[in-house]
DNA sequence: CCTCCTGATGACACTCAGTGACATGCCTGC
DNA sequence: GCAGGCATGTCACTGAGTGTCATCAGGAGG
């Protein structure tokens, strides 16, 4: 990440980042599936942490109440990331080519987060609706953490995000 | 596409085309970004349709209808095109590669109507999430019309499916 | 009719991402 | 100590995408 900081992301090659770390190009390959993937090493964490919070929510709580438990867990999961998710984000919002693989991360996040609220006995297409929103709600919510001047701890933002798409969805 | 649907995106190579199409690999590069960018000619067009439709919906209208509208614009956008763009979305389906770039192309989207909502004097962050909700109605709305034995005109399909977006978001 | 200019294409060489195949060295369990 | 796995290195290769220069067709103007 320092590299591509340094540097941008596109001007980096994988043979620069593999010099760095003292190890081959081929030795990159094995660990990362491509040179996108180094930035996204906590997706899949961060997902299984989405997800088992919406299937812990209380089983009377709405679909988008089980959501903002998920939304819940993923503030505690960026406790103490702020910086790192911010310097990442930095990255990530130059680069077109990142910005696509953000964007199926999000797309995957959403997928199982539907497939949670399915578990939970929401019907579709409710269930890949409630998701979508969430993770709507998610992204731009943390848009607005990390940006510069916020000093507001992510689950508010959460929190008030959830509540701006209520209202705006109301009616 | 032709070539896409019969041997794979991946297996389907530029030099490939190009001989298809009786050009040069370079001469294709001139006409597309790349590869991917073949399946994404329309988007363009269709987005202006929607942002104009949002534009141009009643003064009164509130955020989530004005985004009705534009939904109602991409439905008479896509007539016609039923079996083109469910022959495209199969393609699209099956390659990680071109579902990224299609969320790009849907993140434009929603980028687009939510600087249409602010010109409609939306305010943030309202504007992004109704967009994005919107945007998210657009993309299971019309995986639902292009899915086998779907008979349902598309505006119907988005209709229903913003409906369920409202009811689910309610409370 | 000739010329000049422009825009589209071809030809060619190049960089770099990513993969397959095989060799090597290290660590572990027997 | 040894056999068998596992991570790494080496090498060669394909294919995407780009920069550069040459070629060619067509239109504007003399």
């Amino acid at each position: 990440m320092a590299l591509y900081a340094e540097h941008g992301f596109e001007a980096t090659t994988v043979a620069d980042i593999a010099e760095r770390a003292g190890l081959t190009k081929r030795t990159f390959f094995r660990h990362f599936a491509d040179k996108r993937e180094v930035l996204f090493d906590g997706s899949k964490d961060l997902e299984e942490h989405f997800v088992a919070a919406v299937l812990a929510a209380p089983e009377a709580a709405a679909p988008l109440d089980a959501v903002a438990a998920g939304l819940d867990a993923t503030a505690e999961w960026f406790t103490g990331r702020r910086e790192y998710a911010a310097r990442r984000q930095r990255i990530v919002a130059e680069t077109p080519e990142l910005q696509e693989r953000e964007l199926i991360k999000m797309a995957s996040l959403a997928g199982a987060v539907t497939g949670a609220l399915r578990t939970r006995g929401v019907a579709d297409p409710a269930a890949g609706l409630a998701a979508e929103a969430g993770v709507a709600v998610f992204r731009i919510g943390f848009g607005r953490w990390v940006a510069d001047g916020n000093t507001a701890p992510m689950d508010h933002v959460l929190r008030d995000a959830l509540a701006e798409l209520r209202a705006v969805t109301a009616g």
